[in-house]
DNA sequence: ATCCAGGTTCGGG
DNA sequence: CCCGAACATGGA
């Protein structure tokens, strides 16, 4: 074993089927995501590591990818919470082998795979965040909700000045709890998203609702306790199930962008029917979620 | 102006 | 159980 120092990259080598090329490119899919950024085929990012923040930057070197952290030294135990927290985002520990070989020649997603091929389900691991994303992008368009969740991160989540540049956190539970309804509203929030916001941060900062909770029970029990929320309905509960507890047969049938990209690429004149969607979920189990993405990929322009 | 956005809740048949 | 309306706002 060659000794280390605190400052030295971490080299995670990829599996096969890993695009980090693709994954920027959804990741840098809006000019006003807050909580990342992408730069010279660099992804950059503050997170927190052992209560301390630590700005990440993740890049590909042949095979590998090369993870520094750019504002402070890490310690052993935040080398290793680092490199599960990148396991979690790019999904590293999955093998889309079989996911590929089942939407081979498929009328949707046959060329998609091709295209994207090495695309990951880019996730969200922390529960409130994914809860709180899914209920600002609720029925508004995408840019208008990334706007939204920009002007809540700069206004309530943890800040880290560095270099000359400011980089976010997503705000914790407990000072989204404490807020007020009229607070929300002058950043655009209406009532209603306000107060769901308000409750789902409650429920988690009560330690009603937990990550590893969740992940302990069976798919439609996780789905019943997602939508006893207010505020989280099917597409919400479906949405986290994808992108944070990494369910692979979670499937937002009602989501619009899903139905439209279905729509472009089957050159048809409209949507979807409630029931070809039916038929998908059940022909592309159990890769739905990895379908879904795929599908949201390629509306970006 | 009108319609649609990565929906959900609520009240009524 | 299913259906329409209301919710707020921005962009095409």
């Amino acid at each position: 074993m060659v000794k280390v120092s605190g400052d030295d990259p971490i080299y995670l080598s990829v599996p096969a089927n890993f695009d980090f090329d693709q994954c920027l490119r959804f990741l840098d899919r809006n000019p006003h995501e807050i909580l990342h950024r992408v730069e010279n085929g660099r992804w950059i990012k503050l997170i927190e590591l052992a209560k301390t923040p630590v700005i990440i930057q993740v890049s590909k070197v042949s095979e590998h990818l090369c993870v520094k952290a750019l504002n402070t030294e890490l310690d052993q135990e935040q080398r290793i919470t680092l490199v599960s927290f990148l396991e979690e985002v790019f999904d590293l520990n999955s093998d889309l082998t079989a996911f590929y070989q089942k939407m081979r020649g498929d009328p949707i997603m046959g060329d998609l795979c091709e295209e994207y091929q090495g695309l990951r389900l880019l996730g969200i691991p922390d529960l409130f965040e994914a809860l709180c994303w899914c209920i600002i992008g609720q029925q508004i368009n995408l840019n208008f909700a990334y706007k939204l969740k920009q002007r809540l991160v700069q206004a309530t989540g943890d800040k880290l000045h560095y270099m000359g540049r400011d980089y976010f956190m997503f705000p914790r539970a407990e000072v989204v709890a404490n807020m007020s309804v009229k607070e929300f509203s002058h950043w655009q929030f209406s009532a209603a998203k306000a107060s769901y916001l308000i409750g789902v941060a409650e429920q988690i900062q009560a330690g009603a609702l937990t990550k590893s909770g969740l992940l302990g029970k069976s798919v439609g029990h996780i789905e019943q306790t997602l939508m006893g929320l207010k505020g989280i309905g099917t597409w919400s509960a479906q949405y986290v199930m994808m992108k944070c507890l990494r369910i692979g047969a979670a499937f937002p049938v009602h989501d619009v962008g899903l139905q439209n990209a279905i729509k472009v690429i089957t050159d048809s004149p409209k949507k979807p029917s409630l029931a070809q969607l039916h038929q998908l979920n059940r022909k592309w189990h159990p890769w739905q979620a990895y379908a879904t993405f795929y599908l949201w990929h390629s509306l970006i322009k």
